[in-house]
DNA sequence: TGACTGATGCAACTTAGTTGCATTATGATG
DNA sequence: CATCATAATGCAACTAAGTTGCATCAGTCA
């Protein structure tokens, strides 16, 4: 049995297809998709699964730390998954993502801004936008 | 009469009731509003704007540089006066938002990623989240 | 004071995301 | 292996964000 197969039975979650299969996509994918990235994708296996489900399944999976959530501002937000600390550079043309990896250290600017604002940062979102090199 | 009325009749557009009290709640506020606490704003002005034309007048003033887009993942925009170059940190209780001047050059870290990912970086998003003073 | 055309309102629409409720099925237990 | 509690699902109906087409209105310039 595998380590997520545990983790979920331990905390008296259970292991669906669709379950199964939403994980598997978005551990696949070097994009995060939207909800309807996700639906086509899971029509292309043959798994039927209501939209409610996928919206109810991503909540979940964020939930536990097991996804992530990003939003470029598209008015759908994007999911991928949580087991890398990394941003994104988009193409506001082809809407190509590649991820990026950031040299200075935002921890120190957070904790600088929690400081001085008296908040307690708990995350941010950090994204980039611009052209890549095919569409410029 | 005013820079601003000068530029927008130099480039052909007109100088409208609605425009105007837009962009006056957008320069009077501290926090980015969305399209409905626009709305209300106007009506509490007696001002009757169809929110189609809001939307029109928020795009149009985005395009001329007036006003800025912000997203705060909430499933709605939020748009505010363009004049400073900041962030925000936004408490996810109350909403409340603060502004933030990062100390670290993030120009510098574009044209890092520019030049590593082949990419012409236009713009960049970054917002911090967690709980302010009061909400803790 | 026209007339050109930018701005507006209305209706109708698309799409993202949510909620309530009845039903199904996973997996722990005896 | 059968049972059962409840996690997960599907469906229908809904809310809210944002968009489009088109006829009409109203700033602005000459």
């Amino acid at each position: 049995m595998d380590k997520l197969t545990k983790k979920f039975r331990s905390r008296g979650h259970r292991i669906t297809q669709s379950r199964l299969a939403i994980t598997d996509i978005l551990s696949r994918t070097d994009k995060p998709l939207t909800v309807s990235e996700i639906r086509r994708s899971l029509s292309q296996r043959k798994v039927t699964v209501d939209k409610v489900t996928v919206y109810r399944e991503l909540t979940f999976l964020v939930r536990e730390g097991i996804a992530g959530e990003v939003d470029f501002g598209e008015g759908a937000k994007r999911f991928e998954s949580a087991d890398r600390d990394h941003h994104h550079v988009v193409c506001v043309n082809c809407r190509r993502v590649e991820d990026v990896v950031l040299r200075h250290d935002i921890a120190a600017e957070e904790r600088r801004i929690a400081q001085k604002k008296g908040f307690t940062i708990t995350h941010h979102a950090l994204e980039f936008f611009g052209l890549c090199a095919s569409c410029r």
